[in-house]
DNA sequence: AAGTCGTGGGT
DNA sequence: TACCCAAGACT
């Protein structure tokens, strides 16, 4: 990772940027380090301290993070950037408390902050720790409810000596050895007291409650093109999924969907339909397609000259009604 | 305090 | 295909 400070710099006593460590561990709240490379990176050159990020353009960070998923995430990010210039001076606040405070910083971030950022001794509890421990001490109880029992545990085990590498290396440790499948137990640094791996029990832990499987609704979604080449899309409600991200105007995504065009036009349906699996649903969209004057006047949304529309900046569902639209409005 | 909130990769 | 999973926070 880019942003990570080696560990014999860290003995030497450099620390990383607080900034950029925030700005990491926020990317990678319920994301791959993978999905988050990329992304760090372009954040970093576009904002490159905290100051530049409160005065950005709210559409500008969201139009950055789209693809990344979880916008609540980047709405949180600038009320925190701002938060930190407008409450601690531009200065990130080095404590568990303080930084608990703070929009989008719950008990993970806060820790993983403080620790890595300002080396105290905080208890990072993520998703690998929760495993790690459920493993070392052989806890059947499923989560969520074992998060308490699991936190105590990681917290009378983190040592008062180089909490940043420490914290870092519990995470690294689930998620290069002590894996959910097939664990490397065998060269495990913990194989020695490893509980789970005495009883034989650690590809099965932790437990989980089982969930529900997800439903399926349906929409149908608008895209008008104007004679200039402009495009209709909406600004989404700020709170809410997909929220305060750009879109196509459409219906309501239900079982029954009630059709909803934003404009009076002729609307041609597309054969194919969008289909996108959020959090929690599978939704199939159907898309409506239709060229429009260029006086039309739109009742939801508003026109966006095609040159100053970039579909990179739609969340994924959004994205793959264009790629769809595109393609049978260019007749490919 | 259970539900909500994205996405892409792995199996 | 259909699930699981990822360095969670907010309501």
């Amino acid at each position: 990772m880019p942003w990570r400070v080696p560990p014999a710099d860290r003995q030497a006593g450099v620390l990383p940027d607080p900034y950029a460590v925030w700005m990491s561990e926020v990317m990678l709240q319920q994301t791959t380090v993978a999905a988050v490379r990329d992304y760090h990176r372009k954040f970093m050159a576009l904002w490159p301290d905290v100051s530049a990020l409160a005065a950005a353009d709210d559409a500008d960070v969201m139009a950055a993070w789209a693809g990344l998923g979880y916008y609540a995430r980047a709405r949180n990010l600038l009320k925190c950037a701002r938060a930190v210039v407008a409450d601690h001076g531009g200065i990130f606040p080095d404590t568990y408390d303080k930084l608990l405070t703070l929009p989008g910083i719950g008990p993970y971030t806060a820790a993983a902050v403080a620790a890595i950022a300002f080396d105290r001794s905080e208890t990072v509890v993520d998703g690998n720790v929760e495993r790690v421990m459920a493993r070392l001490y052989d806890v059947h109880a499923p989560l969520p409810g074992a998060k308490p029992q699991l936190t105590d545990l990681a917290a009378a085990l983190t040592p008062p000596e180089r909490p940043g590498d420490y914290a870092q290396a519990v995470m690294d440790l689930g998620a290069t050895i002590c894996t959910p499948r097939n664990p490397a137990c065998g060269i495990c640094p913990w194989r020695g007291p490893c509980a789970a791996r005495d009883a034989g029990t650690a590809a099965a832990l932790p437990k989980k409650t089982p969930k529900k499987k997800t439903p399926t609704r349906f929409g149908i979604a608008y895209v008008a093109r104007r004679a200039d080449g402009a495009w209709l899309l909406e600004k989404r409600p700020e709170k809410g999924l997909l929220g305060g991200m750009l879109g196509w105007p459409g219906s309501d995504w239900s079982d029954a969907p009630a059709p909803n065009p934003p404009l009076d036009a002729d609307w041609t349906s597309l054969p194919a339909e969008a289909r996108h699996t959020f959090t929690h649903f599978h939704l199939r969209l159907k898309i409506e397609v239709a060229f429009v004057p260029q006086d039309a006047a739109a009742q939801r949304g508003q026109f966006v000259p095609a040159g100053d529309f970039r579909p990179a900046a739609l969340p994924t569902a959004m994205r793959k009604v264009y790629d769809l639209a595109t393609s049978a409005l260019q007749g490919d």
